[in-house]
RNA sequence: GCCGCGUUGGUCAAUCGGCUAAGACGCCUCCCUUUCACGGAGGAAUGACGGGUUCGACUCCCGUACGUGGUACCA
């Protein structure tokens, strides 16, 4: 078999969506795999729909996530350009030879035309009619006009289009590497667009004329591309290049966690959780949709999720590395059903990448967190903190919150915890305790010592203080042991927050 | 409406005719920890429905239901 060759192809219109990224990954996992190369073209034939930067984003994600392709417009290739605006003089002499040899036909149909059609066929029966092999006997074509009059709408620059002749009584059918054998009756197809009125083709011809001039052996997708597959196969045979088809795989799709339907950004939106890889800022209406890595996700994870959504190896496992998922990664094992996507268990998934980093990476990981709220980071300082708190934190920004006391004195906000049993006894324990630590040396052990040897000479229980403790430290009931905390944060400073609450405490 | 595709716990899912149906997330209980988390031990929770085929069906076939996608000069 020839090389394997794969191509994701997306159209530049705004964020890369989970699913984007996902396809994207069993591309790229595939080609990996068997050594192949992994094309990155950009479908860019809706003039329309062009958005600025929507291009260099989807880059910077694939960057990001380390998928990076091996021909692309950015780093070119033997089969450049790889962008379908510049390729758009390519297509014309397909769409040509379609029409000479019969398989297609110029229609100029106004979009007036086309409106009128649908509405006077409309029936409840058939709420959406077709430009199909019924209905393309009565429309202004190359089929129905005499042919000196299609010369003259041709010599005049009449707006047309080509469009592709579907043939009747026909069952197209192939085998899909997901779902096996899958046919079609193309007395239900119609006869899409190939080329549009403004010279660009439409979706339709160009994959199938860039995947045969690309050499491209395998076709992953999306399942909604499903129903528009018996185009394609037609149109790979009556261009004559059926036995260089590439072999067809239709992606399941990722749906809402809650309801139904395909997953999109609104549901992020409203469920709190987000679905693009990286932040998206549409440039039109300003408007931003968060992205995973700024989420605080690890790239790493991000993969593993996606591969584990729909894919799995048959075992137990459950993390995998990249360079595993390339190992193991098999298309035949892609679920056919859609997954419905699961925002606590990508948590999870994080928070295992995160354990598994040493305390030396999360470092430059976790400092542009707290750089966010403007304290000084040591790098060291920082490092022993990780150490500390890394096992309560499942997002990056969790650093913070786990361990903001680390670095500025914390707002207190249970304070009643102290002050509803607050008294002499606890004060004077309090007070008997910070003057002992000019004797101390300011290790955990030695300020557990003192703590237990002041305990007991004033007659109190390690529960009756050892909360307020926290509370003094931290502002709230969380965080790593109190004595670790004080030893990290120094004499003055543990002096000081417990002497701060002494007195609040003693106010009430 | 029509066509395609799908359907194992709340979610992700294993199983390729022998099932007392794995595992993970989440949830609940307990232990650890006089905080939170981690960790440990338990627990509740699954084959859409109806017909076949078969000694035997979650697994194969056929219906039905439900879900989902498509039905554009968008991809």
């Amino acid at each position: 078999m020839s090389k394997v060759r794969v191509r994701f192809a997306p159209s530049p219109t705004g964020g890369l969506h989970l699913g984007g990224v996902r396809t994207v990954l069993y591309n790229y996992l595939f080609a990996r795999h068997h050594s192949g190369e992994f094309v990155l073209r950009i479908e860019d034939t809706d003039q329309s729909r062009y958005v600025e930067g929507a291009e260099e984003y989807i880059f910077d994600c694939l960057k990001w996530c380390g998928l990076e392709p091996d021909e692309s417009v950015q780093i070119g290739g033997p089969y450049a350009p790889y962008r379908q605006s510049e390729r758009k003089g390519l297509y014309f002499q397909y769409a040509k030879q379609l029409v000479d040899t019969g398989y297609a036909y110029y229609a100029f149909d106004t979009q007036a035309d086309l409106e009128d059609m649908r509405s006077r066929h409309k029936t409840d029966a058939n709420p959406t009619p077709q430009y199909d092999h019924k209905l393309r006997t009565q429309m202004r074509n190359s089929l129905t006009l005499p042919p000196n009059e299609v010369e003259q709408l041709l010599a005049n620059n009449t707006p047309y289009v080509i469009r592709i002749k579907i043939p009747e009584n026909t069952i197209v059918e192939f085998d899909d590497m997901i779902r096996g054998h899958v046919q079609f009756d193309t007395n239900l197809v119609d006869d899409k667009v190939l080329l549009k009125a403004d010279g660009m083709p439409t979706y339709h011809l160009a994959v199938v004329v860039d995947d045969y001039l690309m050499k491209i052996t395998h076709a992953f997708r999306g399942e909604e591309w499903l129903p528009s597959a018996p185009v394609h196969l037609l149109l790979w045979k009556y261009l004559g290049w059926y036995n260089d088809m590439p072999k067809w795989a239709h992606l399941p799709l990722i749906l809402k966690p809650d309801g139904h339907g395909k997953l999109s950004k609104r549901d992020g939106e409203r469920l709190g959780f987000p679905v693009f890889a990286m932040n998206w800022k549409d440039p039109k209406s300003g408007e931003l949709t968060q992205g995973f890595r700024e989420r605080g996700f690890l790239p790493e994870a991000f993969i593993n999720i996606l591969a584990l959504l729909g894919w799995n190896d048959g075992t137990e496992q459950e993390i995998f590395s990249l360079d595993e998922l390339i190992q193991k990664f098999s298309i035949e094992r892609v679920h056919k059903g859609g997954a419905k996507f699961d925002f606590e268990k990508a948590k999870w998934f994080n928070h295992q990448y995160l354990q598994r980093k040493t305390n030396e990476e999360l470092v430059g990981l976790v400092k542009p967190y707290i750089a966010e709220h403007s304290v000084s980071i040591d790098d060291s300082y920082l490092k022993k903190i990780i150490g500390l708190i890394k096992e309560r934190c499942t997002l990056l920004p969790d650093f913070w919150e786990q361990g903001h006391f680390f670095f500025k004195t914390p707002e207190i906000k249970e304070l009643s915890v102290i002050t509803d049993k607050w008294n002499e006894q606890k004060k004077a324990f309090f007070e008997g305790w910070v003057n002992s630590f000019n004797s101390i040396d300011w290790t955990h052990d030695a300020l557990e010592n003192s703590f237990n040897e002041q305990l007991t000479a004033h007659s109190l229980k390690k529960g009756d203080v050892l909360l307020p403790l926290r509370i003094m430290l931290v502002g709230g009931k969380y965080g790593p042991g109190v004595f670790a905390i004080a030893e990290m944060i120094g004499k003055e400073e543990t002096k000081k927050r417990i002497i701060n609450i002494i007195k609040r405490a003693s106010e009430y």
